[in-house]
DNA sequence: CGTGTGACTGACC
DNA sequence: AGGTCAGCCACAC
């Protein structure tokens, strides 16, 4: 019996929907940040395409996760740039020309919340 | 196997 | 504050 290689997309893209499913409700973590979290230095661009991989009926709060610099990453006339502020905007978050105040609203997990949950 | 393309970032103007 | 750029990495062609 072989342990699935860690490093296999597959393996990737499950830990980035563990680390974005744990992103708490009214709070916002960056694409980055969650590459780091599911332990892919330099991930950024991954955890984008393991977002749009995501299985509808997982229902992960993928809305949570914009760009590091708080602004949705999506194009801003794109339908999906449309839903996403709705949904931040729907659990408080504060969504002005597309951008999000990550030093308000940014997750900042606790060191014993990462080691316990990843 | 080379190239182009992003739901990305950080560094530099 | 806002644009450019190189680095990044999985994927489509």
């Amino acid at each position: 019996m072989s342990e699935p290689d860690p490093r296999s997309t597959e393996a990737r893209y499950r830990r980035i929907w563990r680390v974005v499913a744990a992103i708490p409700e009214g709070q916002v973590a960056s694409y980055g940040q969650v590459a780091q979290l599911a332990g892919i230095a330099r991930g950024a661009r991954q955890v984008g395409r393991a977002l749009a991989k995501a299985p509808e009926d997982m229902q992960l709060p993928w809305f949570r996760v914009i760009s590091a610099n708080g602004r949705i990453a999506l194009a801003p006339d794109s339908p999906g740039f449309r839903r996403q502020r709705r949904q931040l905007l729907a659990e408080g978050i504060l969504v002005r020309d597309g951008r999000v105040d990550m030093r308000r609203f940014g997750w900042a997990p606790a060191s014993d919340e990462i080691l316990l949950r990843f």
